[in-house]
This record gives structure tokens, sequence and C-alpha cells, in this order.
DNA sequence: AAATCGTGGAA
DNA sequence: TTTCCAAGATT
């Protein structure tokens, strides 16, 4: 096969996506260098997360601390404030952990190695930040990258067993002349040009190398192996509020939706905790939300009630927003808010 | 090494 | 409506 970098980067030169983290190529062959906090953070945000939902957390997040040092020294209540909706939560606690060791050390390391040593740096994210941030040749082998040399090669191992081989195969195509831009094209590649469901290979730079494209099955790659089927399960949240207080607690630093701020609830799963207060509460509509490997029914109870509560904190109406909470919690606020219009 | 861990947008 | 899955890491 010819060298595919020089054509995929000429591509990205043309069309490499406008993003707030990014350094354009332009930018980038007057010389500009990525700051490696931003390469950092973005990536962190971006692990299974949407470019379109990291986008405002990004800029919120730069505003508020500006350097690795400003984020070192911030309250983990207020981070994982800033967090609540972005989901994967152990990513927060991971980022603050991150971010105080690196400040600690001074700065971020440059190799892949030292990189992956850190709290939330896997081998995906080590050879990312290793890559655009200093321009290492690095592999650097997402959801994207996968799917781009899976089609390209015509691959038909069905993931996660597919993995290894997609990432020797893409190791075949680094170059070691701009390695950060080339994987930002590919997965720029992957994200506008060689999509999930309809790739657009009439207007791929590619083409013409792609053997799966030949063999007319592009847009069946890559297989997966089939995913068990989500149980169902359920639980209570209650919800007590007085004209100027709100009952909420601080989740348990592991597990799910873990160090978020919530309503008292009982356990999902079997355990089954008492309501937090002596009160008469309300029956309200039941949340439905879906979690990675299960789905919930969380019936909704509500009183106007006050008083010594055995769990959670009362917390001034004045300090409590729902944009503070997960999403699940946000739907159970809103069914609150709702029952108390009505 | 298989399970766990969120959320929402698009098809 | 259902299904898929997005710049994965951790245990």
């Amino acid at each position: 096969m010819r060298d595919l970098a020089p054509v995929l980067l000429d591509w990205y030169d043309r069309h490499a996506r406008d993003l707030p983290w990014r350094v354009s190529p332009a930018a980038r062959a007057r010389g500009q260098q990525p700051d490696p906090y931003r390469v950092w953070l973005s990536e962190i945000m971006l692990q299974q997360t949407t470019v379109a939902a990291v986008r405002d957390y990004f800029l919120r997040f730069t505003t508020l601390w500006p350097t690795v040092k400003a984020l070192a020294a911030a309250d983990d209540a207020q981070v994982m404030s800033e967090w609540a909706g972005l989901g994967y939560y152990a990513r927060a606690r991971n980022l603050l952990a991150c971010a105080r060791a690196v400040a600690a050390a001074g700065g971020f390391p440059a190799t892949r190695a030292e990189l992956q040593k850190l709290p939330g740096i896997g081998p995906y994210t080590s050879a990312a930040i290793s890559a655009i941030a200093y321009d290492q040749p690095e592999t650097v082998v997402d959801g994207n990258v996968e799917r781009v040399v899976a089609r390209l090669f015509a691959v038909e191992t069905p993931l996660p067993a597919a993995k290894p081989e997609l990432v020797a195969l893409a190791d075949t195509l680094t170059p070691t002349g701009r390695p950060g831009d080339f994987a930002q094209a590919m997965m720029d590649l992957g994200a506008t040009i060689c999509a999930p469901r309809k790739p657009a290979c009439a207007i791929c730079p590619l083409v013409k190398d792609c053997a799966s494209r030949a063999a007319g099955i592009a847009a069946e790659l890559p297989r997966r192996s089939p995913k068990p089927e989500k149980p169902q399960r359920h639980g209570i949240a209650w919800v007590a509020l007085t004209d100027d207080a709100v009952l909420l607690e601080r989740r348990e630093p592991k597990g799910l939706l873990g160090g978020t701020l919530a309503f008292p609830s009982s356990g999902w799963d079997g355990t089954d905790l008492p309501a937090p207060l002596e009160a008469d509460w309300h029956s309200l509509d039941p949340v439905e939300h879906v979690f990675t490997h299960f789905t919930l029914r969380l019936d909704v109870r509500l009183t106007c009630a006050g008083g010594a509560a055995t769990r959670g904190v009362w917390t001034p109406r004045h300090e409590f927003s729902p944009l503070g909470l997960p999403g699940l919690m946000r739907k159970v606020w809103t069914r609150a808010e709702r029952a108390l219009r009505d």
C-alpha cells in the first residue's frame, strides 16, 4: 500500500475541524505549540463522550481554571458540580488527583510511559497527549481509528477481540513527521467521513486504498461481539424540601455516580436503605434512566416537611442548583418541580 | 479478563 | 421507539 500519511495530512490541512482545544494545522505550521493542560483536559472529557457534549464543559472548565495549577487548587465539590451531567464521574475524581500530581511535579511529563502512570490516563490518552501536545510519533487508537483501520484493511474480526490487531495495523500508518496532526486527522476522518452508519466513501481521501470499500462491506465494519442485555433495576429517591432548604447527600466516592451530589435514595441492586426522614411522602411518577449496563426505574417520593434527617444535609435553596446534580438526579428534580407546580 | 462506569444525539 | 455508540480507564 502507498504511504497514506501524506494523503491524510493533506486532507487534514484542508478539512480539520475547528475545536476549542485544538491548535489548527495552520497555526501549528506557524510554530504554535498546544498547551498540554488543555490537551489533557479535552482528552479526559472526550473519553466515551461526544464532541458536542464536551464543548461547553471544556470552555467552562478552562474559564474557571486556566491552568493545571489553578485546577489543582480547586475544591472537590466544585469540580464535581461542574462535571455534573457529563457522566463517568470517576473521570472527575481522577481529573483532580491527576491535576494535583502534575502541579506538585511542576508540569506534565512528556513521555507516554510517564503519562500513563497518572490517574485517569490509560493507553489511549497517554498516546494522544504525547502525540498531540508533544508531537511524539505515538499511535493513537480510539473508536474512530478502530473503525477507519478496520475498514481500510477489511478486518472482520469483531471488537473488542480485534483491538490488538487494529493497533498493530494502525501502527504501520503512523508517520515520524507531524504525528500529532496525523492522529487528529485519523480521528477527524472517522468522525466526519468514515462515519459509523453511512461512510461518505465518495469524498474520502483514502477510497482508493480501502479494502472494505473494494469488497463492498465498509458500512458493516467494524463488526462487534453481541452485547449482553441490560437488566432492569429499581429503587426509590426521596426529595425533601422546605421553603428554604433541600435535603441532599454526597454519594460514596466509589461506584455508580460516585462522589456526586444526590437526593437520598435506596439502593438499586437489592440493598435497601430507609427514607431519610419521618414524613408524609407523596409518590410521584417514576423516573426511567438508562445506564451503561442496566436500566433503572426510580420511584420518586416528595415531602415538604422538614426536621431531623437520618441521612443527607439540609442545603439552603439559594445554594442549590439542579445543574450541580448528575443527569439522573436532574430528572428526579424535574418530577418534584412538576408536582409542586400542579 | 470480564464488569463496571453516564449521557444524549442521531439514525 | 429502539438501537447504536462517542477522543476509554479501572479493577
